[in-house]
DNA sequence: ATCGTTGCAAACGTTTTGCATAAGG
DNA sequence: CCTTATGCAAAACGTTTGCAACGAT
């Protein structure tokens, strides 16, 4: 069976789940399938939220407690993860954030001044704008990372509305 | 007089230069024109490469030698600039690098994996594609930015010529 | 005289490291 | 058994802050 995600970008029909595919990524490099980062890819993958690494260790088991995950631990397995191809990794107001890359389609970012909330968008004519510039300068891509800041729909409401309530 | 500035995207006629803008910033608010933040405007404005925090204080003065400006005031002052309007700031591999903002036209970089060089690009149309996507998600734009990562043309040049080197 | 600014040292928040112990293959 | 992974504590990193002395207006 064929694992897909869900979210406002639609799925991508993925072959593997991401567990089977990290474990592929392990053992291509003699690498070993431990209890953390077991436990640490199903929790990663179990909701499709962006999260940074102190949001990943608040959701997990104290110190003390099963399957606790140390700090260093939790940081040195997102590496992996990043390294996998399983998540990508951007820098956020001095600190990173992490996302689903594996089996979630390309995408971009609307970053919420107000709110601090990251929207996703999707824009083939983006690729295609991006890949024309870059061939104009003879610049091979093999990436990118944009945020475009500003005030999203629901924070511009609340402003639109307290301007009206402030009439009355 | 008014004042440009050289670049390989041309020049912006601003009324002020910089050092007349910053005093200005200043009186404004009143803020005081001290030796230390004349000093670093001179020097943050002599060339227009990108830079971060370690490379200006390692063109400054050492300690004890005339005109040397304090760490924390470096970076005081860095903030003031971007506060300002004549610096930009943003993220990269976890620090933060600086570019002139004041009279200097809007533009977008790309990032070389190889070199880590910064080239910088302008693209009209890549902005009415921002404010076209954004319209679509009633976004509020106030601005983005767009890393576009890869390698360069000297760099792969440099490969190309090495593979034909490794033939003879 | 006032109040913003500086330099110092020390703190900060995030991420990484060295090392001894534990555990996967 | 061999080697990688973990947890701990401590370090590293870039940046910021508290405070007393200083200096601009």
């Amino acid at each position: 069976m064929s694992t897909s995600e869900e979210s406002s970008l639609g799925k991508v029909e993925v072959s593997m789940s991401p567990q089977e595919r990290f474990e592929e990524y392990l053992q291509s490099r003699g690498l070993r399938n431990t209890d953390q980062r077991r436990f640490l890819i199903e929790q990663v993958f179990k909701h499709h939220e962006h999260f940074d690494a102190d949001q990943l260790i608040d959701q997990l088991p104290r110190k003390g407690h099963e399957n606790h995950v140390s700090r260093p631990t939790v940081y040195r397995t997102l590496n992996e993860f990043v390294e996998a191809g399983l998540l990508r990794k951007f820098e956020l107001n001095g600190r990173s954030v992490y996302e689903h890359d594996y089996g979630y389609p390309q995408h971009d970012h609307f970053y919420c001044t107000k709110c601090h909330k990251l929207i996703e968008f999707q824009s083939d004519e983006l690729l295609q704008l991006r890949d024309a510039i870059a061939r104009e300068h003879r610049f091979r891509v093999r990436g990118h990372r944009l945020i475009i800041q500003g005030v999203c729909d629901d924070c511009s409401r609340q402003k639109r509305e307290r301007r009206v309530q402030d009439r009355v």
